[in-house]
DNA sequence: ATTGACATATGAGCTACCCACAGGTCTATA
DNA sequence: TATAGACCTGTGGGTAGCTCATATGTCAAT
């Protein structure tokens, strides 16, 4: 198999394929007579994991580490339990912060609505984004 | 105001004022006997309006073209108004897909709550990950 | 002159890919 | 057999916005 058949069996780029190979996730034979990548069922069953792990917010160091774990013959589930619980914790950070930044982003378009352009002066460079105060305590959600 | 000094007046990292500078955002002038950079009012002021325009989600490319405009003496408040448009909405799907990751997160955090480890096997290398389905459609919020 | 504490500039590294490019391979025709 | 053209490949470089490591420089006190 090569790498753009395996990629479209994943959907996923070939480049993204490669990109796998190249930090060793992805483990092909290299073809004598091509010199290309010859991927195999095991390395399908892998992608089809690292995909699977990726929407649930692991990192691509995560899964090394997860599937380094089960290639000793250990079960990797605590680890897979320890690695969510951080990243979820990211996650929700993450969250607040889009959160947050959505609703002043929200909030000044709502204010520079009626105010005018200005041309600028010798310590403005734009009146909107330097006298724009967040006045958002909470309000501008819905 | 050497480049640790302008970094504290407005708490960021030194090395966020030097890479301001190195991509052309601040423009101080390199002392002869030193060949330190010194900062003064101006690049003050403009670290301050980048803070601020981060703060309302603009790259630093957005806040480059801004900046320009006003140099040539042109307002450039019309290409704010478009440019935050831009990334308001980028920021909203940016939002909805934290969203929707962190409900993922804490569903699979809450189906494996009660499930074994498992050892790995031939074609299974964290059963948790493989079996687990989204079958969030809209719950997992709360 | 020298020690030590601090500051600096520069280059590299980070994530998770995507893209450009030069070259190789394969099929179909002449 | 030659060759045109379509497709495929690996490699190196680029992306955002910093942060970190390193080597060197500065400055005040001894």
């Amino acid at each position: 198999m090569q790498v753009k058949q395996l990629a479209q069996s994943a959907r996923v780029n070939a480049d993204t394929v490669r990109y796998y190979t190249r930090i060793g996730l992805l483990n092909p034979q290299r073809s004598d007579s091509n010199g290309y990548q010859n991927y195999g069922e095991k390395d399908k069953k892998r992608l089809s994991f690292i995909l699977s792990a990726r929407q649930l917010g692991f990192s691509l160091k995560d899964i090394q580490k997860i599937i380094g774990e089960s290639e000793k013959g250990v079960s990797p589930c605590s680890l897979t339990r320890e690695l969510i619980q951080l990243r979820l914790e990211e996650t929700e950070q993450q969250f607040a912060q889009v959160l947050a930044l959505r609703n002043r982003m929200r909030s000044a378009v709502a204010d520079w609505h009626d105010k005018p352009s200005k041309t600028p002066s010798g310590d403005m460079i734009c009146h909107l984004i330097e006298n724009f105060d967040n006045k958002t305590g909470e309000s501008a959600s819905k």
